[in-house]
DNA sequence: CTGTTAGCGCTTTCAT
DNA sequence: ATGAAAGCGCTAACAG
């Protein structure tokens, strides 16, 4: 079923059904007419494969994201795609698990289906390989997530971010409070983060104080025993944590060291995923549009498309975020300073 | 940069490159090794769209699942694109959000696309517009969670494991047990999996209550009061949630209502997502592999593709369910009897 | 084992 | 306003 039935069928050249499609005002209203009822009788669909060879776009764009299992990037791709197929525009999502070989895997499949452009978050902007191949392979792209000078991004602003929510904590009463982290070398997400947090720890006269937890099991040894040890005066009255996933995970592990949430304990992640609010107690976070960042990484990428043009670094966006002050944050009780 | 550049650059002709990248063993191993490094150094890669447009076959997948918001479909995804990304596929979703005609809509913007095969999961399997479009276009595909008898699925029988659980839930002493869902008619799952129910209370000649939930805001009145009602004899000792998603819901409202979880009620789910582990009290929940219900639907998809043939209803495949007994449930203590 | 060549379905000059 | 025809990059006969 091709544009030469169509022809055919309405009785016009293979170009008119063509322009019918692709500029409906450069042809007769009685022409575009029948095209369209014989496209329509035939149940005719453009091939997207001959219509890219020939214009060499593709209408597609790559997606490079660590993970799904994440919800913060399963919702980040939900923009995404809703975006993209509100304007026309099918997308090819890649994972990485937060490695650069598979990010450069990633891109290797991505460049032979000729994507007009990719949306990526990857470990670290700053020493990145793929963004090295991307730029010299001229690719439009748009980072999602990361923060860098020199690449277009889509974030927020989380050292601002985390050091208003420890100014928060400390308004509360808090004054021991600790910073939980996956390991900060596997992301400049979290380094940021822990920037804000050790900057509004040192304004407050606090001490700072990083816990990196390896990302494996449920309940990690290392947080028990800093929250189970017997001295009170030690225990940390809230627990700041790099993202939601090891909020949740520092939540437990609390219930598992007796202590609970958040009357001996504040617990606040980071990103705001959707499910927080479901729980009990709920999650307080900061919350970043994650739907947002998706929609409007695609948004700009595609505006630039149409010009003609590559996302500059100078463009970059920084959406709002906020802070979820939910059930797992309060001040701290009496008895727990 | 294309086959022409590289032939040029090795001395062969274009049919040449093209076989010692399609078929190496009919290119002389000499031969083979000029072309490869007249690619490597030229940074050749063949273009996708080109190759489509001859072949017929895109190597893509099409994606159509109702929401990446719920995470066991971000985990069903995650093992779709894991598979797909293996056999060197790419994937293209689209979520309909449980609605008929964005599962039409996609379905329009993957035929252009020329997929090779579809994934997908629909409302309902039996009166769904969009797999009679499918047949029709003779276009291979497999459903992922629906089961039906006329058409090739990757499954779990729920209406089995639901009735196991509520078995399992008898031995332990509950007797009111309440079943919560969304809308039943909404989806195909939720009513086998009420069947399940159905038939074990019956057998068990207990009293079978199905509350139907909205499926909008997170603490339902309809919950609540059904919980919270100061009559002891009447509340309900266990509910079983048609989905993990209702289940935390339900966790949630329980505490609300003053009840713990589980000393005063068991809640159990319908997914056995991921992150139900991480909570507290942990949920427990009929397990589904639902990474391994994507990678299955993938192998058996391309297996079919391979072999030129669709997948047919008769080899659909049951996968094992799991009961995951975990915090959120336990025998009824005496005082809620 | 290798080369020549005809299209896959579409868009886009260039004529008319 | 419409048509004729070239060609996007590749694969698959077919010929040698």
């Amino acid at each position: 079923m091709s544009i030469i039935n169509v022809a055919r069928q309405a009785g016009v050249s293979i170009a008119t059904v063509s322009r019918a499609f692709n500029a409906p005002e450069s042809v007769a209203p009685a022409t575009r007419t029948a095209v369209t009822a014989a496209a329509a009788e035939l149940g005719y669909e453009p091939n997207l494969s001959a219509r890219t060879l020939r214009t060499q776009r593709s209408r597609t764009l790559g997606v490079v994201l660590p993970t799904l299992l994440n919800p913060v990037f399963a919702e980040t791709l939900a923009g995404i795609a809703g975006a993209a197929a509100d304007a026309g525009y099918s997308i090819i999502p890649l994972t990485t698990d937060y490695r650069e070989a598979q990010e450069l895997q990633a891109l290797r499949l991505l460049s032979g289906r000729s994507v007009d452009g990719l949306i990526l978050t990857v470990a670290d902007a700053e020493r990145s390989a793929t963004l090295a191949a991307l730029k010299r392979a001229r690719r439009p792209y748009v980072l999602a997530y990361n923060r860098h000078p020199r690449h277009p991004c889509v974030s927020v602003d989380g050292e601002t971010a985390m050091a208003e929510l420890v100014a928060r904590l400390q308004q509360l009463g808090h004054r021991r409070i600790l910073m939980v982290s996956g390991h900060l070398s596997a992301s400049d997400r979290a380094q940021q983060r822990y920037r804000g947090y050790a900057a509004a720890m040192q304004a407050a006269h606090s001490a700072a104080e990083l816990l990196e937890l390896p990302f494996i099991d449920n309940a990690p040894e290392q947080l028990l025993q800093r929250l189970g040890g017997a001295d009170r005066q030690h225990r940390p009255t809230a627990l700041v944590c790099s993202n939601d996933l090891l909020a949740l995970r520092c939540m437990r592990a609390a219930a598992l060291a007796g202590l609970r949430v958040p009357e001996d304990l504040s617990v606040i992640g980071f990103d705001g995923m959707a499910l927080g609010t479901e729980l009990r107690p709920s999650l307080a976070s900061i919350s970043q549009p994650n739907e947002g960042i998706g929609r409007r990484s695609v948004a700009w990428l595609l505006d630039c498309l149409d010009r003609g043009k590559a996302p500059r670094a100078a463009d970059s966006l920084t959406l709002p975020h906020q802070l979820r002050e939910l059930e797992s944050m309060r001040a701290p009780s009496c008895s727990t300073l």
